[in-house]
DNA sequence: CAATAAACGAGACGGTACGTCCCGTCTTCAG
DNA sequence: CTGAAGACGGGACGTACCGTCTCGTTTATTG
């Protein structure tokens, strides 16, 4: 994970002056993760997060662009490593590996309602937006499209398959669960949900 | 469309005093869809719509419980009555029929953006959460239920199907695309899902 | 004493809506006077003021333009009535009379330092300073004046005396020794002082 | 003009390592008078000088205590050498040379406000107040009384007089009108007042 | 001629106050 | 008794300087 600001514009450190401090940086994502994971992303302010990671304001603009940006940056740095895609030899089995990991991550986790107040503050703040997809979306419906590849490969899928729309309809009502709240996110779900995804997507040939 | 809040405990409104002004309550909403729609949720304060409508926002405050409750009136008076959903004959005609409008509907009028901030919204305000299912969620839930129910009886879609999690399957990947902006929310793209899910939909005989 | 902003523009406050808390504006200028008065011009925070008010900052910059306002308003509202001038039968009892009971204000009471503070302030802030020069030099000059008029009058002092220049011959070596410190302003000083400048004005006959 | 703080505790600059660099300390006296006089002192930061004169913060504080002392020795450098009181043979003839170029000096050019704001900057700062009174008054304050020592001399002014409150009858006017900003600081009035504190002066005999 | 020691630029840091904005409530008067 | 007007307490926002603190980099003097 890199910070949301570099110290200069091409990505790398500036090497003069005071380097930044690591204590500050970790000490912030840690408070704002926790804020985020016992109060909620509402109760999230700068000031707090200033006040209980012995930081100053200042210093925490001078690196992230908004409270946004440090929410998510948060968010990532607790859930990132969790990307795992292992082949199974199945379509199913790959998605439920995948995608019953992600649902459990949603809500046994207080990475769920993290996630779902970054996307609500995304709505009205475009850079969150844009940062949110590029960091966080992408590197999961990569993971995503490559099983399905997989299944394209061993003729489970027919090659005409547009795999951007797959990934819609295998993390779409995840996300929508989540979001809305109507109906329970859970293992159930998630196994009844993905077994109509796979007649759908092997229906074809 | 009734307002949030009634004139008294029992719910009767009270016969006495100088009854309620209808042209504030007609103004705010309008006032209200307005910025929405121009600007946005973010740019939706009470104070901007008391001004622009010539209302107090005490008067605002006794009708509504918080400028949430606003936004979500003034949304579904300006959406509710396109819940259209005629039976053409076939699970994929009716389908295409009811979802491809909402598609419509979220990307070529200013509506979209107004759903996606007032779901924002409700990430951290369980009363509008609740109140956007039971006014918004429901009524389109329970219509795509009814195409589905067709589809059943004319034996397209296997009786075992659990129908909650396919108005997800439906619905999902469109509010996923809304909410999230990954990819464009176009025609295209609902047709290509809607094929998707038909075929999942009907694999099962 | 009136507020530095008025609810309108003519000066007469609005007879609509909700009244001017007495309470809040009271309040403001208290604490705002005690701060001045034991922690001096630079401890005078608008943050502190409205914690201890129990005000909001809000409320504050409602009602003032800056801090700058807040504590001249303070500083006028503890001093203004004592601008005494009785007459003595003689300039130099009429001078001691009122320039003796000035400087004793300036030094024996906190108001000294504050009113420093506010001609300090007054140097990067115009609006300030023209609001000292019209609502606390104002009527002290124009005291002094008569002061000397009568002095004219009696045919101490020759008609042809520039009465402004007089005025600032008697003040401004007071004010002079308030804000550099070079030398005591004491009672001692203000005798001599006005010993001087009694002979330059009486000595023209 | 010494500067603020000395290399070591005694006095003596350290023989040893690097020596302090004269290009730094006249950048930035230089940039301070220059922000001084078009800026004003409200616009003088620490930052900003360190910026333009292309030199580190921590330089500057290594030399001078805060930013009033860097703005004094920066008014000082530009000023100081004009103190001259030539012996004209007559009271009125000495004070009109001199304090004539005084007001000329602070009307005509940036420095009158400079001063202004230093002295402003000296009610919250006692340190800055003295070296005030000791590195500008204090020659000035000299100047004047050898100046009203020749006139003792002649005969002109009663050798009982006590300088030090005849030295502000001459120049407490002077600042008043400087820091008051009530009445035109200009040569009508310089003249004018001199003839008042010459008469008050001569008429003791 | 290296080693040493101090001053240098750059710039990040904790801290404090600023003035603005919006929320949801409260208080008056007019109809 | 409602409603417009608008002030209120609260609290977060993002900015601006302050004076201090590391860094890695000169630059003289000393050994």
């Amino acid at each position: 994970v890199t910070p949301a600001k570099q110290a200069t514009a091409d990505g790398a450190p500036s090497k003069r002056g005071r380097p930044r401090s690591v204590r500050a940086w970790k000490a912030v994502l840690e408070v704002a993760e926790e804020i985020l994971e016992t109060e909620g992303y509402a109760a999230l302010t700068v000031d707090a997060v200033a006040a209980r990671a012995g930081v100053s304001k200042a210093t925490i603009y001078r690196w992230w662009d908004d409270k946004a940006a440090v929410a998510m940056e948060a968010v990532l740095n607790a859930i990132e490593p969790e990307i795992a895609a292992p082949d199974t030899g199945s379509l199913k089995g790959d998605l439920e590996s995948q995608v019953l990991s992600v649902i459990e991550m949603l809500t046994t986790t207080p990475h769920g309602p993290a996630l779902a107040g970054l996307i609500a503050e995304a709505q009205s703040n475009p850079t969150l937006a844009e940062a949110f997809r590029e960091r966080f979306l992408k590197v999961r419906r990569t993971a995503a499209r490559e099983l399905l590849g997989r299944a394209v490969a061993r003729g489970e899928v027919d090659p005409s398959t547009d795999l951007e729309v797959a990934v819609d309809a295998i993390y779409g009502p995840v996300y929508y669960r989540l979001l809305l709240g109507h109906r329970p996110l859970d293992e159930r779900f998630g196994r009844t949900h993905l077994a109509l995804v796979c007649d759908g997507l092997t229906a074809r040939d």
